[in-house]
DNA sequence: TCTACATTTGAACAGGTATTCATATGTTGG
DNA sequence: CCAACATATGAATACCTGTTCAAATGTAGA
């Protein structure tokens, strides 16, 4: 029960779909997406998330930047390392809601 | 077993955030997006859908192929026209929280 | 300052994809 | 069956984007 029902069926601006469809951009890609996950937790710097996921550093940050300029991540220096954390949760619930989705049996037959 | 279980979050399959990450970047196209909205209340036709956009029926279709088979949307044949609705509410869940997101004020510093 | 470490950045390449146009398929009514 | 309409499909194109590599920037310690 996080999201309630009320009605969003009419957004409105042209302005508003297109950040969420940014939004939604940026979290179309795997790779991406694997990053935002792992940064849900606590705060990790970006040499354990390159590690974590078996990717380059060079990859890792090139995607920390776009994610960290739509306000899914933040970033904060510690010394030489740099954590980096969701900048809320919202984009937990969007994810958990997706999942939701995705679990969803197919009960209706596929028309065609 | 996988590569590596992050366990952050609940979320656990590859398998999985590939199928999460479809979804999403399938809703980070504007046009995609829009017509998802459209097709949020009642079930509409396709020419009603591509008239109420400002899109040709063809690249309506394009879209509307791809957002059924991702079981985003649902088709139903009435005569010579056929109507376009949402599979089940999971969606429209997803896009009201990533609104909240976007709307969320910036009342944290920016590190840099 | 010099060195080693951590992260970022830019360019370049490859693969993907949204759009358009032309054509095909399918449906209803005469 | 034929004509008119509604939607779907395939190919071609132009644009976008994820990845890699090399180099740069920044940081802490000796």
């Amino acid at each position: 029960m996080k999201a309630k029902p009320s009605s969003v069926v009419s957004i409105g601006s042209e302005d508003t779909i297109v950040q969420l469809a940014d939004l939604f951009r940026l979290m179309g890609d795997p790779t991406r997406l694997r990053i935002i996950l792992t940064c849900l937790g606590n705060p990790i710097k970006v040499g354990d998330i390159a590690e974590h996921l078996g990717l380059s550093s060079s990859l890792v940050s090139h995607h920390l930047r776009l994610l960290k300029a739509a306000r899914v991540l933040r970033s904060e220096r510690r010394g030489k390392q740099i954590f980096y954390s969701a900048l809320d949760d919202h984009i937990r619930c969007v994810i958990d809601d997706m999942v939701v989705h995705i679990g969803e049996p197919l009960d209706i037959e596929e028309g065609d």
